[in-house]
Parts: structure tokens; C-alpha cells; sequence
DNA sequence: CTTTCTGCAAACGATTTGCAGCAGC
DNA sequence: GCTGCTGCAAATCGTTTGCAGAAAG
């Protein structure tokens, strides 16, 4: 079967940017973003391991660090014991976390529009009043998923 | 010179929190609370060790936790190599976080009313699509910090 | 061919924990 | 006085790193 035109230009995006900063396309890298591009969510280092058991950890470690230098893809921290690791937001749209408090699982979604106008009128008017330039932001939802109802 | 009412008060919530949770009020645990409650930020461990050497760095790990399941102190992951402390928001008024992406600095800001509404609006337009139940929610903006400008 | 990547195993460092003595109540 | 806190030092565990062989370009 053929990849699919997304994944294409996925794929080019991905060789330009790494080759952009001095870096190697390689198997590993690929299957990083490819899970990642396939994932409705941030996912954890076990997670990855789980779904590619042959990479090894440490090159999942190291080349998330490397595709987060290229710009590709986006680490995320919460209070979880594992930081978890996402596309970076140009290539996936914008968008917010639901956290749950209850089992820890983080979800996407999509960043509502008028929460969006809100968010940047708030910036101006904190730029004015402190000086701090924000370049992007971070909303996350701390509740109860779904299935811990 | 006598302590402000203010301090009183909080020295109070303290004490009926930590009797509540079955802990006992030390000097260690007022010290905390107090250092939490003059900054205007949330503090690190290695900042909090600095302004109070005596406490042990494993007393105030222990403590902060039990500050915390008291529900007296929130505990903040950022991606920086330290957590950060601060009084839990029914104590200090609900606030969002500026963080410099170039010196890792955390500073406060008041929750801007209008940002408010539309993350409550937001949130139950998430809660009918998702059946995600919000407790509460979180906003960083993530940018140039004055000092680093 | 040269440079960079990979896997392994060892190192690192923030946070947690066991234990013996001290303090809250 | 009993219980739970404190400090010290050791353990834990997610993440990082050194190194020798393998792959990308």
C-alpha cells in the first residue's frame, strides 16, 4: 500500500529540517514521528518502547532530543513520572490538554476559537503591564476522563 | 512586633488543614508555609534550602508532600530541572503563570477576568463533546521574561 | 570513506526512603 | 510517654552519556 500524500510531505518535512540542523534521517527517526503522527496524544518513552520494542531506550531519549532540536516534535512535562512527547504544533494544529487527575492520561484538543482571541488580548494586556513578551501558550484542562467517570 | 492578621489567619488555615489530615504543626512546616506565602512566585527546592539552610533537604521533599496532600501547597512541573512550590490558590487567589524560555524564571500574574470567562465557556463546550469533568485549569504563557529581553 | 547513529551498560541527579534520635501534644 | 517529625546517608528511578561497532550520505 502507498503512503498516503500527509505522510509524504510528513516525511519531506521531516528531511528537510533535520538535514536543516546537520542531521541524519534514519529508521529510527522515522518511526518516532511516524508513531507520534499516528498518536491522538502525547506519549510517554514506555509507551514508544512498547509500540517499537526495537528501539533501544536511549536512542528513543537521544533522538527525541534531536527531532525536538529540528523543531519536529514537542516535549511535554506534566506531574506523570514520564515526560511525554508529541509533534510539534505546526504540524498538528493547535490545540489544549485534558489531564486526567484521576489515571494521569493526557488527550488533545483542539484549541476552541474564542478561547484563542481571549488568550491574546490577555497577552497584550500583560505585555503592557509587565514587559514579558509571550511567544506561545499553554492551556491544559485538569479533570476527570472519560473512563474514570 | 506582632505578626499581621493576614499571617495569623494563614497560620490558622495551616493548623486546622494539617490537624485535619492527621499532621502535626512543626517549625519547619510553618517555615515553609511563610516563605511560600511572602514570594510572589513558586519557589524551587534549592531556592527554598537557600532562604532556610537549616531545614533539611529531605525534610522540606517530606514536608512540601504533606503541605500538599493538606491542600495548603501546589506543587508546579515545569521543564525545568527543579519543581516548584507555591501556596495552594484558595490561599493566594487564582493566578497564571509567566515562563521565561530563556532563564526558566516562573512569575505570577492575576488571572485576567475575560481570559476566565472563556476558558469556562470553553471548558463546558469540552465537557459535552469529550465527557471530559474539569476541576480546574492551568495557563502558562511561555516567552521573554523582562530581564532576559 | 567519513561522520553520525545505535545499543549496551554505566553514570547522573532530582526525589524518596530507612533508621535512630528528638519534638509535638 | 507515645506518636510522628527530623536529619543523615543510602536507595530509587527517569534520563543522560561513554564507547565500540554499524549505517547514512
Amino acid at each position: 500500500m502507498a503512503a498516503t500524500s500527509i505522510d509524504e510531505w510528513l516525511h519531506e518535512v521531516v528531511k528537510d529540517r533535520l538535514h536543516a540542523t546537520g542531521q541524519k534521517v534514519t529508521a529510527n527517526r522515522e518511526a518516532l514521528v511516524g508513531l507520534l503522527s499516528a498518536a491522538t496524544r502525547p506519549l510517554t518513552i514506555p509507551e514508544i518502547i512498547d509500540a517499537r520494542p526495537t528501539i533501544a531506550q536511549s536512542s528513543a531519549y537521544r533522538n527525541l532530543v534531536v527531532l525536538e532540536d529540528a523543531g519536529l516534535v514537542h516535549r511535554i512535562v506534566t506531574n506523570d513520572d514520564f515526560a511525554r512527547y508529541e509533534l510539534a504544533e505546526d504540524l498538528t494544529g493547535h490545540h489544549h490538554h485534558l489531564i486526567c487527575s484521576v489515571c494521569g492520561s493526557v488527550q488533545d484538543v483542539p484549541a476552541p476559537e474564542g478561547l484563542e482571541r481571549a488568550v491574546g488580548v490577555a497577552t497584550k494586556a500583560i505585555a503592557r503591564k509587565t514587559g514579558f513578551r509571550a511567544q506561545h501558550h499553554r492551556i491544559d484542562l485538569v479533570g476527570i476522563c472519560q473512563g474514570c467517570n
